[in-house]
DNA sequence: AATAAAATTTAGGGAATGCTAATATTTATT
DNA sequence: AATAAATATTAGCATTCCCTAAATTTTATT
């Protein structure tokens, strides 16, 4: 259907338009991956032509519908191939990358379902990110932290972006956990810590730890 | 290493090439491979430029030791994957050709290595056909059949094409089994029927059953 | 508002791979 | 041996994808 670098293109922009909103710049494609700024705008009017991406020249590129479902399949495959690599060949989480680039452009729907069977319908891969289903359905991804907040706003928890046993036992020590709401009370322009109330309790945390939190804000 | 298109070609001329002595021709790539002659000549040249073939204008190429042991690795990968399809996956053996044609590209010899291992180092595909080691060493295929043997010459029984098991059957009842020795006693013209002497016993074989047996020829 | 800097697009080109039509070579048939 | 038929190669062209250099547009800075 697709070529191996069109769904590579899809994939990039599907990812650079999670971390922000309106259109995905050209650069920002050229750096995610390693092509040059020319080749990315050669490309994205092709995309354009096949109505995969809505494209405003200088302005950037958002995925239309069928692109973002051809993502959402690329996606998938990745991390299922990622999970089948890690659970079933001895593959080291930080070894499958490469080549799940690769399998991920395998075509076969059959081949696609029948893995996710063997692998018992996984809902994360190795590295924790969700794998979105047939149907292109993911569990939404944090992507604002508790850094972002300004004085007075509150968030819910809804991940973390560190998740080292060392800091998620920090975490518990301070009782903070998925669903966990914050109001920010006080931040301190010197050092970015922020102060927090958690159950009309006040808690300090450093820029490391509030920018490491994920949340959904909630409307005051 | 190499591109997928090249490594398609150099399974195509590894296949050709046991099927008959002498240089591969043009039209038989082009045949196997589903393109045009004028196609064939052009990525020929491009094989002989980087050595994988022997190319000699108008009379056909022969693959150099260089291309055949790349040929094996793809074909070990072919039969690794269509294993893993209808072993771990429920395939069917008839359904696996199309996805392990894609699979047999991906490049990393760890991944090949986890694979064999993960199945239990297979020596046949589903559809019995050896598969390659890592050093490309597999069992000589047999590629004479009984059929081409003249009136005088000898064979050992190595094989069958047709593994039916009404023919299996058949060649039971005339102790017919890996190892028998032939030798032709007489071939008549009319049908292309055969008779051959096996222990002293003189067997008529059709056209239709010398043609699915496979031998290795026995100098006399 | 004018200018400088940064980002983006266009122009022109190259490698890989495939095609059709025209030409050349080999093989088969008279 | 001459000719016809079959095979193979070359010439010329198209598409995809990537590149560099030049031109254009947007954004930032004076
Ligand atoms: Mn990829
Ligand atoms: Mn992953
Ligand atoms: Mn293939
Ligand atoms: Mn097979």
């Amino acid at each position: 259907m697709f070529t191996q670098s069109e769904e590579n293109y899809l994939k990039a922009i599907f990812h650079l338009q999670q971390a922000s909103e309106g259109g995905v710049s050209t650069s920002g494609i050229s750096e995610n991956l390693e092509t040059k700024a020319a080749s990315v705008t050669e490309m994205v009017k092709r995309l354009a032509e096949k109505e995969l991406v809505n494209y405003q020249k200088y302005y950037g590129v958002q995925l239309t519908d069928a692109g973002k479902k051809q993502a959402l399949a690329v996606i998938r495959k990745h991390r299922l191939w990622e999970t089948f690599l890690v659970d079933r060949l001895s593959f080291n989480w930080d070894e499958v990358h490469e080549v799940a680039e690769q399998l991920e452009h395998i075509q076969s729907t059959k081949l696609v379902e029948e893995l996710d069977r063997f692998l018992g319908r996984p809902e994360y891969d190795p590295h924790g990110d969700p794998i979105p289903d047939a149907e292109g359905n993911m569990p939404e991804i944090p992507t604002k932290r508790l850094i972002q907040l300004q004085k007075g706003e509150r968030g819910i928890c809804k991940g973390f972006n560190d998740t080292s046993s060392s800091f998620l036992q920090f975490l518990a020590k301070l009782n903070i956990g998925l669903g966990t709401q914050f109001e920010v009370t006080h931040i301190e322009s010197f050092d970015n810590s922020m102060t927090v109330s958690v159950d009309n309790q006040e808690i300090l945390l450093s820029k490391m730890a509030t920018d490491n939190i994920y949340i959904e804000e909630v409307s005051v």
